[in-house]
RNA sequence: GCGCCUGUAGCUCAGUGGACAGAGCGGCGGCCUUCUAAGCCGCGGGUCGGAGGUUCGAAUCCUCCCAGGCGCACCA
């Protein structure tokens, strides 16, 4: 540790340092919702008193009147069954206030930074992106910005299926259509198949370069393209590492030895043909070859029996397993007539990602799927959607975001570090700084949780303070501009990085 | 049948052991000569799916049950 460069702890993070050393066990603080239970709030007497054999409340009276003697507190109670209530000084909301500018909560892991490689998407090049995908993309985005924000190293890569089945069934699709033959058994449906037939173009590589123009336009910035083909390429070589069998007609891989539910097939003995799975072990070693620490997935729910065997894959390569982590998602059902439907390309039973930005934008669209936990399956209804995007809670937050930048075009004071702080702060404005001080916990929280809903739930509270504050009190003109001005810009520091974390925009005017 | 996920306000959802369970939308009623009313304030609204258990304390942890989603392919 003695050359690793640690973050300075913010105040938050200091005070609770200083009362873990009264209380002799770490100190977590939180922010009661009553303000009669003060700024902050701790149950540490209540933990501590069964090994400490005292009683809760005595615990916490101890507790308080050491506390008291801080300087950065005002005022310790204790209260209800032994917890002890913390009301902070000015001085010390200053200092917090003073610590937050436009990497606010950043590098919360860089002491123990990782090389980490996300892949996410991944459809097949056999028809524009799905909503499903879009979910898959803004979920996976976005922990990649938390991973990357807390200080780790981290790339996104998209994978291409663009050698398998179902990518011959959608070329054949389309060539069965432009020769008026029926449909081969399965194939797909849907307007698009129409248009794609009447272009002069491969529908494949056509499909190739769309999806890359989307993913972009949703934000997602891919640093490496990988096709199934060159996946392909380094099965040979690994087949000897692995450990097989061959049984009807089959060589497997036997994945049940390393955790699997069930062995794998890896090639078809008749034609020497790859199986899925061959490219799935190559990929994984492909990976964790090119030296990440750590391989995340995303996938959703329907690909959950992905996660054992592509431990087992690992495992089976004699890599640690826990290098491999899935995540999974929900998946998004949509919604007709009351209806709900499973996504289908092929069934032509779908919702396009472009329609959806066509409709509701790409602010709205990544929100709407953000801010939903990912464990909770979503319902969509694009006709909804668009009808309820004006009363997305993100236009909330934006114009928090743009009524600052308008407050700021009406001063021409640069940022100024040694701001003169009243003695007496407005309610709001101490709500409004504790509020700011939760961000570098929240974006910490949500990075280790793989969790970026939380984030736009927070920036909803930052505008909701912002915005009382602003309706309360002027800032420009006031008697404590200086002051006033540092609040407002701090608030649009954490309000835009939030967004940032979600791939929105933050807009200087609406 | 087995595995994973879900069930919280009329609707959509937060809340990974703490103080009376929260927000948005919808409903009703107020607030613009002042930095953006895409805003602010107020009112109403709940057997946290059900039953047991662990705990000083459970929406949260454990068990069982009910309901829904997704898996359990030589498709991806």
């Amino acid at each position: 540790m003695l050359h690793a460069r640690r973050l300075p702890a913010n105040v938050v993070d200091r005070l609770a340092a200083s009362l873990s050393e009264l209380a002799g066990a770490p100190v977590e603080l939180e922010r009661p919702s009553d303000p009669e239970h003060g700024d902050y709030a701790t149950n540490i007497a209540l933990r501590t008193a069964p090994q400490r054999k005292q009683p809760p409340r005595e615990l916490a009276a101890e507790l308080a009147a050491r506390a008291q003697e801080l300087e950065e507190i005002e005022r310790a109670e204790v209260a209800g069954p032994g917890f002890l209530n913390l009301w902070v000084t000015t001085a010390w909301l200053a200092e917090a206030l003073q610590e937050i500018g436009p990497d606010y909560g950043s590098g919360s892991a860089s002491d123990q930074a990782q090389r980490i490689q996300v892949e996410l998407i991944s459809a097949n090049p056999a028809g524009p992106l799905t909503v499903g995908s879009a979910r898959n993309g803004a979920y996976g985005d976005s922990v990649a910005r938390l991973l990357d924000y807390a200080g780790h190293d981290v790339m996104r890569e998209y994978y291409f299926n663009d050698a398998g089945r179902q990518v011959d069934l959608f070329r054949a699709s389309v060539e069965a259509r432009r020769s008026g033959q029926e449909l081969p058994e399965g194939g797909y449906q849907g307007e698009y198949i129409n248009e794609l037939a009447a272009l002069e173009v491969d529908p494949v590589q056509h499909m190739l370069g769309e999806i890359r123009r989307e993913v972009a336009e949703f934000r997602i910035d891919i640093d490496t393209w990988r096709h199934q083909g060159e996946i392909e390429e380094e099965v040979a070589a690994l087949l000897p590492r692995l450990d097989t069998y061959e049984a009807e007609g089959t060589i497997w891989a036997r994945t049940s030895a390393y955790g699997d539910d069930k062995d794998r097939p890896l090639i078809r003995s008749s034609d020497g043909s790859y199986l899925y799975f061959a490219a799935d072990v190559a990929y994984v070693r492909d990976k964790l070859e090119r030296g990440f620490d750590l391989a995340i997935y995303v996938l959703g729910a329907d690909h959950h029996g992905y996660v054992g065997r592509l431990k087992a894959a690992a495992a089976m390569l004699g890599y640690d397993p826990e290098r491999i982590e899935v995540l999974i998602y929900q998946l998004v059902h949509i919604v007709e007539g009351g209806l709900t439907k499973k996504i289908s390309k092929r069934r032509g039973d779908v919702v396009f990602l472009h329609e959806l930005v066509e409709k509701i934008g790409v602010d709205a669209a990544r929100w709407y799927l953000i801010s939903r936990g990912h464990d909770q399956p979503i319902d969509i209804d694009v006709d909804l959607a668009a009808e309820r995007s004006q009363k997305n809670p993100v236009y909330y937050v934006q114009y928090a975001h743009a009524r600052i930048a308008g407050i700021l075009r009406n001063v021409e004071a640069a940022e100024d570090s040694s701001v003169i702080v009243p003695k007496e702060l407005e309610r709001e404005e101490r709500d409004l700084i504790k509020r700011l001080a939760e961000f570098p916990v929240i974006a910490a929280e949500a990075a280790e949780r793989r969790a970026p809903h939380a984030i736009p739930i927070y920036a909803i509270r930052v505008a909701d303070d912002f915005h009382r504050f602003y309706h309360e009190h002027r800032v420009v003109g006031s008697e404590t501009e200086a002051f006033r001005l540092a609040l407002v810009r701090a608030a649009q520091h954490v309000i835009a990085r939030a967004l940032d974390l979600i791939g929105v925009e933050a807009p200087e005017r609406m």
